[in-house]
DNA sequence: CTGAAAGCGCTAACAA
DNA sequence: TTGTTAGCGCTTTCAG
């Protein structure tokens, strides 16, 4: 165990010291340098030399230390991708997508997830900045602009994904919140909807300005629409839960509230709406019509059939990170500002309205 | 500007020199340690002067470098977490209490996901163990163990949760797969199944451990029951998606099988089965029952009311996580093998049969 | 209360 | 083809 040279110079707190360059190149006789360069391909070394130092490395298990590495370099090849909720599979899509774009070009991804709280991104933020992150991806959370006033004067690479904050003008890539109002209010004027309902998530998200846009758009449709003939459009702070639908639902009836058309602000509040009305007996797709937003894997389901409009989150992944590499890379002078255009998916819960 | 000293010695790819303790030191007329030492709390600073650095280190936007100060103190506090699936939200479950738990006990988490393949998998190790983590959560994926052979040799703190493959051996948490087959047989056992299909997911999970007993169990329950009554159980290689459960349903109509009672090993390829059988004109929990695992948050709704096994990943996470912190710290010396029992939430699915 | 010096592991420049 | 030296940013002696 000749590596453990400085076992008893300094006492860890885990039991053994990892090998390092210096273990391989007092084991191999060579200088620390050529054990570095032997790890490279292009290099100077003898393949003697190099498959002595490979073995001898194998051997015992040595691990480059990326901390060390990254120190000497001056860079550590990584950035930061910033989510609000890990158990959202749309985040996970995101990350993943980012991931393998990264990787692809050299570099790494870290995540973390704010859980929609301020300080949580706050501390999330600070703590990849310490990491010497050299790029980051962001869905905020934080209602004010303090975070990202840390981000504009550490002067870090940055980009916003999936949705902005009103607060916020550098360069984003998210998903076209106006057009995903228009595409769904005019589907339920279409299909014959003329007293409709808009659960939209204030709570959680009335800082972004994506629900404000979608909100004028809406009222934009109305508008033009009301000109020709009577139509009723009210909006209602829900949520983005099962349960947010559940409560929104049973707020309108006991306010005698009914409505023949229904958006919400994503599928689980949609399918809450769906199910509270179900239990007092109405069905979805033929009582009322009912339009939600992520397109959920179970939207699909026979049982659910839920219109839905379909961003693609992957597309918006792709876009943000190659733009970030690049501009870490000064590859990139322009500042990038996309609109994703989300699609609807008809299905059951408002396709019987047609003729 | 000043900090920004070493602009011309080195051209970094990005544009600019992060502030360092050295700026820090110079601009205040200090030495270094003393900059240092007042980012600490119990030290010998003077107030005047620690006010003093940290103004200007406020002012600059420092941030410590984690590379430079891990490499120094030797350890990174930092434990790696390997999940298989991102997307899947239990795994978002666990990866968030382990953060917490990691957090309050001073670690940091790093994860990243397999997609349930080796090469993947091996290749994260890898760099995690490239990063210095200092201890490893595991769901593995590689069918063969040679991805836990680089875990062993490297002598690193490591534990394996959710559920185990057949050639590992060392400290688990996982849940009792066993004890979920008997609950779900006989379950639908009690309720008056008599012919019974389950709805394995050997494909994606045949090496593990956990797939063999369970089915043992269940053959076990199976057996204990046959001595009093005829009944058959059939097992069928299906899968964790909606499409899994589709397909083995339509695969059993073309075989002209029929069951009174369905187990699948999640949820989504229940209602993938569900979906099928609705399509075919079949009730579900009328014409036949049916039992998932997971406890998906959609399974509550009426619309789908899907009995399903519960399984607490959370507590699995935390269990795992302060172990693995207590082997770090060498707070730990017994090594932990435990089983977590899941809860059976019954639902429509396989109610209706009750008398 | 403060500073000088050494060294964590690695690699790039420069010598041989 | 190989080795020597220096230094990345930080913290910890040890000496004032």
């Amino acid at each position: 165990m000749g590596f453990m040279r400085s076992q008893e110079k300094k006492q860890k707190i885990n039991s053994f010291q990892k090998p390092t360059i210096k273990d391989i190149a007092r084991i191999a006789n060579v200088s620390e340098t050529t054990v570095s360069l032997s790890f490279k391909n292009n290099s100077r070394i003898s393949d003697k030399t190099r498959q002595k130092v490979l073995n001898i490395a194998k051997e015992l298990n040595y691990f480059p230390n990326l901390s060390a590495r990254d120190l000497r370099a001056g860079r550590t090849k990584t950035i930061g991708f910033v989510i609000n909720d890990i158990k959202n599979p749309f985040y996970g899509s995101m990350v993943r997508t980012s991931e393998q774009i990264a990787l692809e070009r050299g570099y790494e991804v870290i995540f973390s997830e704010s859980q929609w709280s301020g300080k949580n991104e706050k501390f999330i933020i600070n703590r990849m900045l310490q990491n010497q992150i050299e790029g980051i991806i962001l869905c905020f959370s934080e209602k004010t602009e303090s975070t990202y006033k840390t981000i504009l004067s550490s002067g870090i690479p940055h980009i916003v994904v999936d949705t902005k904050p009103d607060y916020y003008h550098g360069p984003y890539v998210i998903n076209d919140s106006a057009f995903a109002g228009y595409l769904a209010v005019k589907h339920l004027y279409d299909i014959g909807c003329r007293n409709i309902a808009v659960l939209n998530a204030k709570e959680d998200l009335g800082y972004f300005s994506s629900v404000n846009e979608m909100e004028h758009s809406i009222s934009h449709v109305f508008n033009s629409i009301t000109q020709k003939e009577r139509i009723q459009i009210d909006f209602y702070d829900s949520g983005l839960k099962i349960s947010s639908g559940m409560k929104t639902y049973d707020e309108m009836q006991k306010a005698q509230k009914f409505y023949d058309g229904i958006f919400c602000m994503n599928d689980l509040c949609a399918m809450g709406y769906m199910n509270a009305a179900l239990r007092d007996g109405l069905q979805p797709g033929k009582d009322f019509a009912i339009v939600g937003v992520d397109d959920n894997e179970v939207s699909d389901l026979d049982m659910i059939s839920l219109t839905s409009i379909n961003i693609d989150y992957e597309e918006i992944s792709k876009i943000a990170t190659n733009y970030l590499i690049d501009v870490i890379e000064n590859k990139q002078e322009q500042k990038i500002e996309k609109m994703i255009r989300p699609e609807l998916i008809i299905r059951n819960s408002s396709s019987f309205f047609q003729t």
